[in-house]
DNA sequence: ATGAAAGCGCTAACAT
DNA sequence: ATGTTAGCGCTTTCAT
């Protein structure tokens, strides 16, 4: 049978009220009497039921913060759609959300944020800006007052966040060196680019692509690795010289940068559908090059899935104080032809 | 502020228990109280909470019956998962399931099955045998009984069901053709296998396929479509028979059928990595071709999540009233290779 | 430090 | 036909 509260009382020889405090960490209970009703609660295995909590909270919802960049940054949109799904599913268990936008090029702004939001009592926080030390910092504050954080798409290294959610930028290298190595002939040579390789998350994509070439037997040959910076005007230059310098240029892996700006270039040099290009993300300059069959596959991992996953997460830890099965949480990895959109 | 049924008691002049026989549509309520109740409803906006009604069903927990093919096919492994994962989210709301696992082949078998349930008292049936005039008569009986029943896997058409979760079959084959298309050079030649085209889920691959393949313009040529009967000695022979007629063949779908039978046949003719392979499902053969990297890709909808989502849709429509968003519900369609694993 | 009791929103058994 | 009331399991306030 399931084993409620009143009966762990019963046993222990004690109030219900006495052993909801026990089991909220709240002051109040003698030592032994607490150590007492633990140990009947480890022994009946006892979990509580989480519609009767969410029908008691139902007076003073709980509330999570989440910190993300602005609505106008495209690629959140799926992130934001899994986490309305969550939302949904939790509404009626007392759970209601407070964002805040902030601008994911400035860590005060961010930083600022966690601490009002811990500051205003929510019940745990959902994150993702930068990785820096005011943001590292912040999240530690949080954590000391026991406010836990799910970092999610871009992790803070080394915080006290409880968990990340997001992707696994080396296995999404590996895949497109893998697809490379499906459509090109042995001896192709390919053309990368990144966005800047002195940061982690960027030449994690490059690495993994390197490394899955490499498990190939490295049948194909990478002319060079194309720093954009993220900016237009950066990867068209380079990559136009490129293409002007190799004109038996095989593929191109835009692992990060303007994905516009490749597209553009295989336009300008005529090269529609005899160049291989992989991308990644579903966002809207890879969904053209898709339709348009200049880009022949984007890897993607999950964005909704992220958002969905981040919330749910932060709930069951403070709702029925489950740990995170592990501290990195990857989305599933996928690919995308035109046909599968 | 969140209405309750206590607000629209008030506000119509009656108890609570008439609103509740009004919502829950049971009987002893004078027509037309019952017309102001509901209309008072729809104007409020009345939302039932669902904490509060789970806690309430605690002492008679809801049932749901799921009649699907025996353990031991490997191929329903993902979505008996994928129910775990929505049961364990549906535990504490008062959600028990009743499994009964029959013999795919035998429709008798699923129609009494689901007779048996529905006469025992389930709230909800998730259904996956095959489609069958028996089968479509039960699923008619519940409907009328008022027990709702998803189909999942594989539908049954024309029935009352009220949704049907799966796989879009002809979008697989449209995929499938999109990557031997990027895979294989212009004027390559093709071999398509499937189980028996007779049957409209096997006809429906490979009619997505030739699709596919039009929409680029017929640059691969489709030399045969096989008929393997799903099984292994049939398919052995006949793609053995092809591989020996066709030395220059470039590619194989294997849309459906014995996927070890096609992996055996390559090796036998020594054609590892020089033929392009695209099949369905991550079931064990698939996997092993893969690593093998004697098939280049598989193409997977899901399994997981059309088990999870099915239960969830049933129990969101008993519990929250919610219709299907529409009658056929498709997962999404996405491509593996050893890399993405 | 601990117990008792009210209440979260809904259901269902029992009264009227 | 309709009203009343006792739970469902947990939290929280108020007594003691």
């Amino acid at each position: 049978m399931t084993v409620t509260i009143r009966e762990i009382a019963k046993q222990a020889g004690v109030s219900r009220g006495t052993v909801d405090r026990v089991l909220n960490d709240r002051p109040g209970v003698k030592p032994e009497v607490r150590d007492r009703i633990l140990s009947i609660v480890a022994e009946l295995n006892y979990v509580p039921n989480i519609a009767a909590k969410a029908l008691a909270y139902q007076k003073k919802p709980l509330v999570f913060g989440i910190v993300m960049p602005p609505q106008e940054i495209q690629f959140f949109e799926a992130i934001r759609n899994g986490i309305g799904v969550a939302a949904e599913e939790l509404k009626d268990l007392g759970v209601r959300l407070e964002y805040r936008f902030v601008d994911n090029k400035s860590p005060e702004e961010g930083a600022a944020a966690i601490r009002e939001l811990v500051e205003a009592g929510v019940s745990g926080i959902m994150f993702s800006v930068m990785d820096d030390e005011l943001i590292r910092a912040s999240i530690d504050y949080a954590a000391e007052r026991a406010v836990p954080i799910v970092t999610f798409n871009s992790d803070v290294e080394l915080s006290k966040r409880i968990c990340f959610v997001g992707q696994d930028l080396h296995k999404s290298g590996m895949v497109a060196a893998g697809l490379m190595n499906r459509v090109l002939q042995a001896n192709a040579k390919v053309l990368v680019v990144t966005g800047n390789l002195k940061f982690h998350a960027h030449r994690s994509r490059v690495e993994g692509f390197k490394q899955g070439l490499a498990e190939h037997g490295n049948k194909l040959e990478v002319l060079q690795v194309i720093e954009g910076f993220d900016r237009y005007a950066d990867t068209y230059l380079q990559l136009d010289c490129a293409l002007n310098a190799n004109p038996d240029l095989g593929g191109i892996y835009m692992a990060t940068g303007d994905i516009g700006a490749c597209v553009d270039v295989i336009k300008h040099h005529k090269q529609e559908g005899k160049l291989r290009v992989v991308c990644n993300d579903l966002i809207s300059p890879a969904i053209l090059g898709l339709r348009e069959r200049i880009i022949d596959f984007t890897i993607v991992q999950n964005p909704e899935r992220q958002g969905y996953l981040s919330l749910r997460i932060l709930f069951d830890h403070v709702f029925a104080g489950k740990q995170p099965e592990s501290e990195h949480h990857y989305t599933e990895t996928h690919i995308y032809i035109p046909e599968s959109l």
